[in-house]
DNA sequence: TTGAAAGCGCTAACAC
DNA sequence: GTGTTAGCGCTTTCAA
């Protein structure tokens, strides 16, 4: 069943200039506030907009002047907090320059991000921003080709396109083994999510390892749980580690979500923590600030990680890597 | 300083038609698959593209063919997850439609969402999805105006411009309130954020207490902080809350994000849940389900309520009402 | 089954 | 300071 909105007789630019009584270029200038045009001018048109009613229409004004004023977002999910915080510091940015957000959910899958940045290019967006450094050759090559500008987020462990700002998930994961090292933990195990589709969280998954390795004190036991990254996943996953390595005096979770559901896990067991279990996280949530110890975790700039991509795309920078760093959050659970 | 990106010869429909030796209007129907065509020129056609690889002008062709396949979201918020959720509903459905998803962030400003539409709507989009039915009468007749599809969603408590998909959030209120009377709750109290802005934590507070008082059983008191809410702001809420009335016997919090933070906070002080005090959300997000005690609360259909609305705006239905409900979790913490 | 041509609504020279 | 005009890259009649 469909419904024949009445469509409504749009507003064009050339009724707006016949009702002022001039010509359309000049409608155009002072719309755009470009180019030169008396005050009187002026108000005859804007008095011809306001009682028409009209609304510019972006889609022609586009195609007329080349360069677009969409930014395209293709973000692996919605559900992790981690990325809505990305088009939310960029949003900021886009908003106060006069441009606008289009966006596509990828669900980590590279094959379904590539579809959805053909998808995307074909709006002729200014830029496009990524999470990670990792595409298909397919997808890489079309940006390449697209003209636009491109900003890879939230990763540096690779080759970028063309701008690319966040941090370093390798240095984040050696960070955290050295910190709980150093802490004195030796019997070290590990709860994660699907590290085949995060590659982010696989590379600080490797980093921690490999600095355990080199230490000489080896992962004791990990759980690796299908699927994406939750307080339940993390909760489950930590009680059937401890089913298996009961003597583990730490676990590292793949990022705060699956944290905090240790975290519950071992309330509800009554596993004290630190002394009995320590827990580690990774994002620097703001959740793990308000549970009776506060979490230890990374907290990494993902707001600002937005914001900066954007403000070099709107300013037009040229290529470059921002490394942003991250902070190691000590907390009360190691 | 910036940065002048080669740019790319983009390639035309006009030049694969060229390549392909067939005329632009047959290059056209083969790539939308509409009209006829023979297969020799389909192949003809499909050589050129991928030879040049070419990518359509959807700004050109949206002009070209009036109606777009752009759907703009005016959410409030990202850092509330409850907006996340309802883009991803939407998102999956518009990406299986080949329809694109623009957003904007109003911040809980109606006059930053009135400017906001008016921007989004000059790309002219198939369909605006709003949160709620309280906008100003500027926004509210520019979308009339607009001739473009309405979908306001979360909120079902006031008339609709077009289609309307949620919940009433003041029946949600009610409920609250019926349940912890019914379980004998009597000296209630009320932590909340900002409720001049998300008028829809307004309404589920003004049925909440409603019910009470009609039952006379009066809110005992409340705190209501300023900005956005948080488990932060929930906790520190319930603490001076408890400060000024310790002999409450429950609490509604404006939602789970806020009541968690209450949790967290009786936890510390070893306030026993429910027993010294029955806590209440709004919600149901998923952590409340890993707590030690599952959150008492109320489970709204968040991503049904974004997906329901994509899938009226891309079937072009008739203007309706569809009341998804919500869903009392009884939990433990009651 | 295919091509020619007329726009879609605007911007950007370029004249005046 | 202002108007005229030629496109921007496509879709869509309308003939052929």
């Amino acid at each position: 069943m469909t419904f024949d909105s009445k469509q409504q007789a749009t507003v064009t630019l050339a009724e707006v200039a016949q009702a002022a009584g001039v010509g359309e270029s000049t409608v155009s200038r002072v719309l755009r506030n470009h180019g030169s045009f008396s005050r009187k001018t002026r108000d005859r048109v804007m008095a011809a907009v306001e009682q028409l009613g009209y609304v510019p229409n972006r889609i022609a004004g586009t195609l007329a002047s080349a360069g677009s004023r969409l930014v395209a977002f293709a973000i692996p999910s919605l559900s992790n907090i981690v990325f809505p915080d990305v088009l939310r510091g960029a949003s900021g940015v886009l908003e106060a320059n006069q441009h606008q957000a289009v966006f596509a959910v990828t669900d980590y899958d590279p094959g379904r991000e590539e579809a959805l940045v053909a998808a995307m290019l074909a709006w002729r967006p200014a830029a496009v921003m990524l999470a990670g450094l990792e595409h298909t050759e397919g997808t890489r090559k079309m940006l390449r080709a697209s003209g636009c500008r491109i900003a890879e987020v939230l990763d540096l462990d690779g080759t970028p396109v063309d701008l690319a700002v966040g941090f370093s998930n390798s240095a984040a994961g050696r960070a955290s083994a050295e910190f709980l090292l150093k802490r004195g933990y030796r019997r070290i195990g590990y709860v994660g999510h699907d590290l085949e589709r995060d590659t982010r969280a696989g590379k600080r998954f490797s980093g921690f390892t490999e600095t355990l390795q080199a230490a000489g004190c080896a992962l004791v036991d990990r759980q690796i749980n299908a699927g994406p990254s939750s307080a339940e996943s993390g909760r489950l996953g930590l009680e059937h580690l401890l089913a298996r390595s009961p003597d583990l005096d730490a676990v590292y979770f793949s990022n705060d979500d699956m944290a905090i559901g240790g975290y519950f896990h071992c309330l509800a067991r009554g596993i004290s923590i630190p002394s009995q279990l320590a827990i580690f996280g990774y994002n620097g949530l703001d959740i793990g600030r308000v549970t009776p110890q506060p979490l230890s975790t990374i907290r990494t700039p993902r707001v600002m990680s937005g914001q900066v991509a954007a403000e070099l795309i709107v300013a037009n920078a040229p290529p470059q890597v921002v490394d942003l760093g991250f902070e190691l959050v000590e907390g009360a659970t190691v």
